[in-house]
DNA sequence: TGCAACTGTTACAATTCGTTAGAATCCTGA
DNA sequence: TCAGGATTCTAACGAATTGTAACAGTTGCA
């Protein structure tokens, strides 16, 4: 398992900075933006953990953003603020945000409430043993086996289970190409994105999806893929 | 679905009642103790959603208790304490607890962060909020599935469901171009107007719309677009 | 050695979605 | 009421993205 990735959006270098640092030194992946425009670039390509996101930024109203953030991505989103009103705060929570942190914050505290965000999602979605259950499917990684509702038994790859596994690992959220990609040990570089489609494509072909309406591995134009089904590990 | 429920240990009655009635009226079960103890009886019977917990009790160790619930129960929870020290916080939060609010408190903020905890455990288990129905219509995010009223499907895109959103988020109120642009991450240049015409017309196709009689996504001329019809969230 | 399974590559088909352009609609003022 | 400009609608186009059949190199095994 990669350590969590922290997003961190401010228009400020010096708060992106101390942020990047302590955020770094307790384990995780970082990555600042200085604009939403960037920022929100960068999501059709990574899937972070949680988002820390400035309200005062000069290039876009920060509320819509963290409501979209919320609903869109998986992510759990933590707002950084220089207004510290109540209503400012209940607004904040109210639109999506799992946090809200006043400025000046102490680094510290944020590294912990970040970690308790992480804390609550890996607790929700605990998983320990090798076999899977989802929308009448049971996936045996120990077996490299697949198996239907009628017990009718199909073999898949190591290849076409590393694909199946991420997305079991993280159903009903969009996962990336990049990601993807980084999390097959793709070679950087040249054209694994048709390698990638080809394992996709040929999972599909072994859950009987319907190309012209997959009910499992979605497609999001331009993003990425999203797994639907309910997940249970066994 | 029941309503969540919450329980309030705190051994000063006047922020037992304060909480309780807040909380009640947000639409919540509540469940008030004064010791801890009471509390530990009370949880081999039932099973908290949120669990507001004071630290300052004068018959146990607040912080280990708190270790024990985020440990043992599922329920997330939320520390209230007059102790306003980062230490403080940090080590709240590192022990296992989802959020820290110090006293004073405002109790529009509790409500709110209790929200907040809500959201995300229902989001990352039973991914409810995903699913509207309006007109006769229902549309399914999750799946980017249109039904109508005989339950025959069609999908909708990325983009179109961008839009849809919008407006099953914000029915009935006009919602201007320049609004919508911001929300569909439009980028800030000139032309874009056009592609948020054409995603609107194409929405408007899939709704079967009558284009000289719009039922549903309604043209106000110079001002933007307002979404009539009533809109269940499920 | 021969065979079968696996997996990346190539090439082309299909889909998505912004752009363009011209038609349709709306509003204002005469 | 009508002309004319502003605004919005939508069919058609095309670039970018994604799907997949066919092929080829590799590996493992009898």
């Amino acid at each position: 398992m990669t350590a969590p990735f922290v997003t961190i959006l401010d228009d400020e270098p010096e708060i992106r900075r101390i942020l990047g640092d302590v955020l770094q030194e307790a384990g995780f992946r970082t990555q600042s933006f200085a604009r939403a425009r960037e920022f929100e670039a960068a999501l059709k390509h990574v899937t972070p953990d949680v988002c820390l996101v400035d309200l005062s930024l000069p290039d876009t109203d920060g509320l819509a953003l963290v409501h979209r953030l919320a609903l869109e991505q998986g992510a759990s989103v933590i707002i950084i603020s220089g207004r510290a009103q109540v209503q400012d705060r209940v607004t904040g929570l109210e639109l999506g945000a799992d946090d809200y942190i006043t400025k000046p914050f102490d680094p510290a505290e944020v590294v912990a409430r970040v970690r308790a965000r992480l804390r609550h999602a890996t607790r929700t979605s605990a998983k320990s043993g090798n076999t899977a259950h989802f929308k009448g499917w049971t996936a045996h990684f120990d077996r490299y086996v697949l198996e239907d509702s009628q017990g009718c038994e199909t073999t898949f790859s190591h290849a076409e289970g590393e694909v199946l596994r991420l997305f079991l690992d993280s159903p009903k959220r969009l996962i990336s190409r990049a990601q993807m990609q980084d999390s097959l040990g793709g070679a950087a570089g040249e054209s694994f994105d048709r390698a990638m489609d080809v394992r996709i494509s040929r999972l599909r072909t072994k859950l009987r999806e319907d190309p012209k309406n997959p009910r499992l591995i979605k497609t999001i134009y331009g993003a990425g893929y999203i797994f639907l089904g309910d997940v249970t590990w066994v």
